[in-house]
DNA sequence: TCTTGTTTCCGAAACGTTTTCGGAAAACGC
DNA sequence: GCGTTTTCCGAAAACGTTTCGGAAACAAGA
């Protein structure tokens, strides 16, 4: 019933040679006689020998684990959308360099017991993912603390041991400001994400930088923060075209509050992109089936999780610096401009 | 710069005890004085002592992990929204019961040269959850056959190790067409997923079954197979609508496909649901974003990730059966009926 | 005093690898 | 034939735990 594998002791048994000479075989090591060699890996095979990474990641003191903390799994700003693509881009760049990757949430009893770097020691990950995390999250200062590689996503935390990777939500506000400019608007309000939130900060530098580089006033009275939900969308569209009737065109810092936008729109006689523009952030899948279509500012978000990967391996394999990656965001037209 | 955790030795050494007592009196056992109980467990804890899983992985011959498979993290047929809140449901219940995730999948060039079954036993997995797979994946076998505790999501696959959850699609296809016949819909077309999947075949069967209770012929022109994709549903609805241009009721085996079908209505002079109606299948979170509103059939997708991981549990601790599990599907009326 | 039992602790083996060090045998240079 | 190098292989230590089988100290019962 058990499963009991076979060792390198019933490999070298079997070959008649002793598990040094196994090992060494195995791993590509030169001194041994190519026909030994061929032999020990004839009956490695023939006995599905498969070497234990536990006993391995003991004696090597690495265990090419790499843990994804997620702060809070189940009510993530963006939701799965932006979430869901990361961790993609980050188990599959992983998975080439031969890294597992361990999924750890804070959602679940049991994290608010183990702190987070309690579970990274005991399960001896060799460095550690981050992403979804606000600035004001308790954790983020022990994982900067920490003595532990690790890769920011979304949050500009640096340090020696710790990097990040983001999209330049500065460019990319810019560039959907431009866009409304384009099309002649000229009163443009913007609805933001909670200021908490790293990419918010700056959604709202791009907002305002872009306004007064066309010589344009900038009146705090055109932005609405928001908590990147849909509902938060509808609220701030209802609270913005109140204040100021003759707004033509609204930015949202998400996709998800913008098809809020789109939702009070529709149930007022307000025609998208008529009588008002809308454009989003982060180009969720969705944003191209709601009607009519969004514009929006798409995230690298599966190259973003790859990038992770790239730096913390980079720290661990060939001691480089940690550093502050950030990814050139794409204005995507749609129907909704 | 490298870090160094504590070891059981520290500790000892810091508390003039031998390592065995310092085992023993964190692990709970009664023979330590509590007077030295005491003592060990406040150096530990000024030493920040972390007891690695590496090591007790080895000499317990358990490593407190379960792998969760994925066939093709890319193009799975659901895209994201299925797998998302399975994985949660999976990650969450672990957490609980102290086990780690680890996330593989096939979608990797290395994966295609170290099979799954050779990955989880190099990692020792305790066992192993299987989701997004296919009936004619040729992984299916081995993973069935492997000596290793399983739980399949979504494949009805069964062995003296390895378990099943899935919805029940029958009765889920079955409202779902007791629905628009209740509309009044005399002529109704289905757009299915791939015939290798296993949720297609049994919501075929519960398409035709529910017709013919009503005492209806069942036309196989009034079916096709689609790839779960919104293309796939956009061309299945084009050509059905051809074939039979008196259908009224679409019903589709995933909203992705749903969605298709409604955009193919909004190319055309089609109003939905007054001159088609449509069903979806799934209840993914565009469902209720798209205008109008899709009718589904809500799936139990965080609760089967748990329930998984239950009956995995189950299997390894208590020794218990592996077993079938069908979960009660719900009927989400919108606006598209 | 001798056994018996309890309580509290420790030494050592074990888990399955990798790696260091060194040794035996063979090949080589002279 | 002798030193030297090269090739091939094995013994043993190490990684950090858990656990088995005592052992020391002391108390209690005979």
């Amino acid at each position: 019933m058990i499963f009991i594998p076979t060792t390198i002791r019933d490999v070298a048994k079997a070959a008649g040679v002793s598990i040094t000479t196994v090992s060494r075989a195995l791993n590509g090591y030169s001194d041994v006689r190519s026909e030994t060699r061929k032999r020990v890996v004839r009956i490695a095979e023939e006995l599905h020998y498969r070497p234990s990474a536990v006993a391995r990641s003991l004696v090597r003191n690495r265990t090419q684990t790499v843990g994804l903390l997620v702060s809070d799994l189940a009510q993530s700003p963006s939701g799965h959308h932006f979430m869901f693509e990361v961790l993609r881009g980050v188990h599959d760049r992983l998975a080439e360099l031969g890294y597992e990757l361990i999924l750890v949430s804070t959602s679940t009893a049991r994290q608010r017991l183990v702190s987070y770097l309690d579970m990274c020691t005991e399960r001896r990950f060799d460095g550690v993912i981050v992403m979804g995390i606000r600035l004001d999250d308790p954790y983020v200062r022990e994982v900067v603390e920490a003595p532990l590689p690790s890769v920011c996503v979304d949050v500009p935390l640096l340090s020696d041991h710790c990097g990040y990777v983001m999209t330049d939500n500065f460019h990319g506000a810019h560039s959907a400001m431009k866009h409304l400019l384009s099309k002649g608007h000229r009163k443009i309000g913007f609805v933001n994400g909670y200021s908490q939130a790293a990419v918010s900060r700056e959604r709202l530098r791009g907002y305002q930088d872009t306004l007064q580089a066309e010589g344009m006033e900038w009146d705090p009275s055109l932005v609405y923060e928001g908590d990147f939900t849909t509902k938060g969308g509808e609220l701030g569209t209802k609270e913005l075209l109140q204040r100021h009737p003759d707004i033509t065109g609204l930015f949202f810092a998400s996709d998800l509050m913008a098809i809020g936008g789109l939702r009070y729109a529709a149930s007022k006689p307000v025609r998208v992109p008529e009588d008002l523009a809308i454009v989003g952030f982060d180009d969720i899948e969705l944003a191209e089936f709601v009607t009519p279509g969004l514009t929006t500012i798409r995230q690298r978000r599966y190259e973003m999780g790859q990038t992770a990967v790239e730096m913390l391996i980079g720290m661990l394999l060939r001691n480089e610096q940690p550093a502050g990656r950030v990814l050139a965001p794409e204005l995507i037209i749609r129907q909704s401009t």
